[in-house]
DNA sequence: TCACAATGTAAGCGTATACTTACCGATGAA
DNA sequence: TTCATCGGTAAGTATACGCTTACATTGTGA
């Protein structure tokens, strides 16, 4: 018999440097061998894990979010008699927003669109994102209810909106870590509060 | 004497198409040769009138702010006494949003801001983008005076992430367009309002 | 008309890149 | 020990792409 396969294990292993490549660095620009040389492997080792490059990048894209919802879930398991599980959520993001790159590897796939496999994997993944967000503003709202906060579907397209507005104004260095934060405090809490505070 | 030099008018005539191959395939993938075939020109043309594919890009950049500013700005001018400017602005990008792609072409450049040119392009598009916002917002404000209307420049930012979440959403077909509306609608409401409504 | 820059066409060049092939030593159950 | 398979190295291939060069044609002011 020979050795056991340990494709998943080294799957698992080098997909947070794959991962973390393609946010650096885009799709495109981000070569085979590039990957290759931060994983200290081959190339034919990346495709034998991988049929091919964008099989790499749609790992990575699931990835990225695998990563957040356990960052978050860790997060709102510290339970917290003071502040929701939303408004946590907002301070946490506010002060840690885009530390992966996950937004950086989202725009980097948009401008693959045209390819139907990198849309389905980005809908995908922004259906579960906004998600979660509306469960947990949907829950706030239950605790604090208010008479007329915003529909909660609603609220959390416009919380990912905030969300991608901050990282891109972290990218270009278009606001001051202080006024990011106050960006999304306060926006974020009349997203989650409504109109009737 | 030789001919008149017509590199400005042929410029200005190029730059929509050069601006809308970009938008469409990404900076990367949008070769130079499908630049000069779309504007049906040999690809030499094109290095005459910018000395490289990245300054093709940056005015590309340009073009798609110095776009958006024109159509808003006629429709500012059409005067209307029941709606303030904001809410007319905001009443069309619901309707029209990302209708030449602005989104895409920024998003191509997102991926590539470890280029220091491109990144000083975005970003001095990103500043006048919220600058304009801004001013419609505090506009707006001034004659509805609300009691605690959220600050001007981060409501500014915040439309401006609620537009680019729209345009995700509608790249990715995630929103219908009755939904799009709504979001538009509603979310931009409460920031222009704030929450003393 | 003529000189000469502007404009256009066609072909090529060097390099980068996604992906492949050929090969070799290690592993571990029979 | 055997031997099929796994995990790894090194080199190659075909193509695509950014950019250049060589050269012909056109239009215009002197």
């Amino acid at each position: 018999m020979p050795r056991r396969n340990q494709t998943n294990e080294k799957r698992r292993e080098l997909l947070p440097i794959v991962a973390r490549a393609f946010a650096e660095r885009g799709y495109r620009r981000t070569t085979t061998a590039e990957l290759a040389e931060r994983c200290g492997v081959q190339e034919n080792i990346l495709y034998r894990l991988w049929p091919d490059k964008k099989a790499m990048f749609i790992a990575a894209i699931g990835y990225v979010y695998d990563l957040s919802v356990a960052i978050w879930s860790r997060l709102l398991k510290e339970a917290d008699g003071k502040q929701t599980a939303a408004e946590r959520l907002l301070a946490y993001e506010a002060e840690h927003l885009g530390e992966f790159g996950h937004s950086r590897i989202v725009f980097a796939g948009l401008s693959e669109t045209d390819d139907p496999d990198i849309q389905a994997a980005l809908a995908d993944m922004y259906q579960r994102y906004q998600r979660f967000v509306r469960e947990q503003i949907a829950a706030h709202q239950a605790r604090r209810h208010k008479t007329a906060p915003p529909d909660a579907a609603l609220a959390a397209w416009a919380v990912v909106g905030l969300g991608t507005v901050a990282s891109i104004s972290r990218e270009l260095g278009l606001l001051s870590d202080r006024q990011r934060r106050r960006l999304m405090a306060e926006i974020g809490r009349l997203l989650l509060e409504g109109p009737a505070a």
